[in-house]
DNA sequence: AGGCAATCTTAGAATTTTCTTAGAAAAGCT
DNA sequence: AGCTTTTCTAAGAAAATTCTAAGATTGCCT
């Protein structure tokens, strides 16, 4: 699940990317308006967090350029105590949540879940399945009829990602955007790694076979 | 699926130059204008990303020369600024569609794809056939009735180019350049191993034939 | 029919891509 | 801090693809 944070304050923005790092979310981020819009219009997140005063471009404006482009990502704004009057509430609350500086953890966390699930991008019982296997996403695990694959981050986020665009090639250079990120020092070659790592796990289920190679391109979940 | 890139900004080159690759295009690239041009004569193309403000030659006089020799390979047009007169001038000169930058990735691609439908060179759920021949572009992979053919990247975009141009003669030039591009370092007489390699892989469903050979002139998906 | 050129076929060499292994580095946990 | 788990680096093995080369076959022309 990707999200990106655009906030100036960067102890803040630092502190929001490490909550919800520590969901397993993968978090861009950006420090004005102009780069959150940037980045918004070059990637696709599931989510966005806005800050309302923003240097270069304010958060209304990212919003709205982003809308008028069609990006209809679920946005969560947020904005000062003294301030909420204005705008917040022309958003569209369908799509969009705002929230109060400063919040609970808890309370952010809660509301990042309720747009997600709002959109679409989390079901209720958070779950996602290929044939006989299932990967819960609350407790980041995956299983083949009730047995646990014992999966590590990296190893999930992949073979989540395998899930979501079954039977659709994915090249390597996709999942290491997707998995890694583009700051990473690595190269795509360890994608190729952890393809062989998940595939070990399915292996004692006779299922290593689902992720297959495509050579010359990439890898894909079939039959 | 081959597409040209001309475009001068190096980045932005290379961002979209990305983001056809992970869709499994193959792309080549050019920095300014007399360079798209001369690749655009020297190759077939199946789509254009064409840049308007251009070092030694514009997109305007680009797009002309090129439709004034008869090449009528889909354009897409990419302006830096929303000006009504560019577009109208783009489109006179027989742009086939228009993309302000910055642009978001999904609209980028959604508009090539539609580029590439109108033109015919896709269907619209990524899948062409001749007869009993399917080829999924999603899989890069040929079935005949279901039954994979197991084809290599070669042999996928060599049966590719002759379902593009079914019951058209293809010169070996054409499926050389279309498929190992100018940069190669073999010759054409590769095309009769490939095309031997194909017929080979159809040959168990009795489709070796549709593949016919044109003495002195070249290949042909027939009957 | 014979000869010539184009095409087909075959085999294996060269190259590229992917897989596998092992261990080092980093991160997390108690 | 010390132990465990996870992530990453590196390099060689294995596999698949691509290409070279040469001889066989075919069709066309005189």
């Amino acid at each position: 699940m990707r999200v990106l944070v655009v906030e100036d304050d960067l102890p803040l923005r630092r502190i929001i990317s490490k909550i919800l790092e520590e969901e397993k979310y993968q978090v861009d981020q950006a420090e004005n308006g102009e780069e959150g819009y940037l980045l918004a219009t070059l990637n696709e997140y599931d989510l966005i967090t806005l800050d309302i005063m923003l240097p270069i471009m304010d958060g209304y404006t990212v919003m709205k350029k982003l809308r008028d482009k069609g990006c209809q990502t679920p946005t969560l704004f947020l904005t000062a105590k003294d301030r909420i009057e204005d705008k917040v509430h022309g958003l569209d609350l369908g799509a969009d949540d705002y929230i109060v500086k400063p919040f609970a953890t808890e309370e952010f966390l809660a509301r990042v879940r309720s747009l997600l699930r709002r959109a679409g991008k989390i079901g209720k019982e958070g779950k996602i399945t290929y044939g006989p296997i299932l990967l819960d996403t609350n407790q980041h695990e995956g299983f083949i009829n009730g047995d646990a694959l014992k999966l590590t981050i990296k190893e999930y986020e992949l073979l989540y990602y395998l899930i979501q665009n079954k039977e659709q090639i994915l090249t390597k250079d996709q999942f290491f955007q997707r998995v890694w990120g583009l700051e990473s020092e690595t190269t795509d070659a360890i994608v190729e790694l952890y393809i062989h790592y998940l595939r070990k796990k399915l292996a004692p289920f006779n299922f290593d076979g689902v992720i297959r190679t495509v050579r010359g391109v990439g890898y894909m979940l079939k039959e």
